[in-house]
RNA sequence: CGCGGGGUGGAGCAGUCCGGUAGCUCGCGAGGCUCAUAACCUCGAGGUCCUAGGUUCAAAUCCUAGCCCCGCAA
């Protein structure tokens, strides 16, 4: 089949190698605009592939105007083969080719549809995900399922170690979406509306620690949020202004220190911080001041004077003990 | 010219605003204490304060230019 290869991110770069030991033809790469043109800067691994194979390029600012459904149209493909590629499409594109377009998407669909599946499975402490090979309507991850194959999330498995694996085990899926949609007898299951759960993408924001939850969600939002936008809380010192901390990783004690509130620190020397959560308490392996590089939490500590009793928090409201009563 | 932080013994930092003896927490070495220790005590080694120029009696600190590192830019 002539195939029409749409990705951007990382997550589409061993769907797209794989593409290449088939027999079907990639016809060409469409692909997100360079945003900076500096020379030195990487154009990315997708378009390496591409120049590898002469493999031809097309990198619309929206591929839904009429010009890019006429550069399309003229590809004459079979099928589009959407992964990590940034735009959603609209009908008249996917119609541009004669099977329409698959997606692969990284969940168990109908669960955490949306831009950031991995991170809000890992945030939410799921325990088994997966990926979906979909065939594409109008309505954003929402077609019928072609194909699925589900792995378990290993307890201390990061965002991006996760994303590795699904990025594999989707290649292999896709793969084999295509060779059952080339035979024709294609048995899609429609998604149960009711089952549906959404995964937006993340923003800046979403890294900010709430050291109220139990320490084993903090753990769980802290291997979430990798690579970007990480977790990060404000260190509240007696003398000046707060400092941003970005966390490295974390784990979770399960002992609830007794008498302060959450966020506060209640351990700070040598190698080991410990700040109290709103249940158990989280212990810091790492830590990145900003504007710093990761740090060893011996190494954060030997220059930063954080003392037990230090808060941290958001950066506004410092939240003065409000408890300094037992519970 | 995208925004910002930074370069001070081996590590992480303070000192810079307001020029005047190189400081802190560690690490390293020697010794001591101890049944013992990642604990504690004593002593010690180790620094072109990024580079070049300028101002000054005097520059880590002020001025000018440059180099390099890092974080955020999704």
């Amino acid at each position: 089949m002539r195939l029409v290869m749409m990705g951007t991110g990382p997550f589409a770069v061993p769907t797209f190698r794989k593409l290449y030991e088939t027999d079907h033809t990639v016809v060409a790469l469409v692909t997100g605009p360079l945003k900076d043109h500096r020379p030195g800067v990487a154009v990315g691994p997708m378009r390496d592939l591409a120049h590898e194979h002469l493999t031809p390029i097309f990198d619309p600012e929206d591929i839904n105007s009429p010009e890019s459904q006429v550069s399309l149209a003229a590809m004459e493909a079979d099928l589009l083969v959407v992964c990590d590629y940034g735009q959603i499409l609209s009908a008249a594109v996917l119609g541009t080719a004669r099977l329409g377009g698959i997606n692969l998407h990284a969940s168990l669909l109908p669960k955490y549809r949306g831009a950031a599946p991995i991170n809000w499975a890992i945030y939410h402490g799921e325990t088994e995900t997966g990926v979906s090979v979909i065939h594409m309507t109008p309505a954003v991850d929402a077609g019928p399922i072609i194909a699925q194959a589900s792995t378990p999330i290993r307890p201390d498995e990061t965002a991006v170690e996760l994303e590795a694996r699904l990025a594999e085990i989707g290649a292999w899926l896709m793969v084999r979406a295509i060779d059952t949609l080339q035979e024709g007898h294609v048995e899609a299951i429609p998604q149960d509306p009711a089952q549906a759960s959404k995964a937006p993408r993340l923003k800046k924001s979403d890294g900010l620690i709430d050291w109220n939850r139990p320490a084993a969600a903090i753990r769980n939002h802290v291997r979430a949020m990798e690579p970007w936008p990480k977790t990060f809380t404000f260190w509240h010192r007696e003398s000046g202004p707060p400092v941003r901390l970005i966390l490295g990783p974390v784990s979770a004690l399960p002992r609830t220190p007794k008498g302060v509130g959450p966020g506060t620190v209640v351990e700070a020397a040598r190698d080991r911080l410990v700040v109290a959560a709103g249940e158990g308490a989280v212990l810091i392996q790492g830590v990145q001041p900003a504007g710093k590089r990761l740090l060893s939490t011996r190494e954060f500590l030997n220059g930063h004077r954080v003392r037990p009793g230090d808060r941290f928090g958001p950066e506004q409201a410092p939240a003065m003990p409000l408890s300094i009563a037992s519970r």
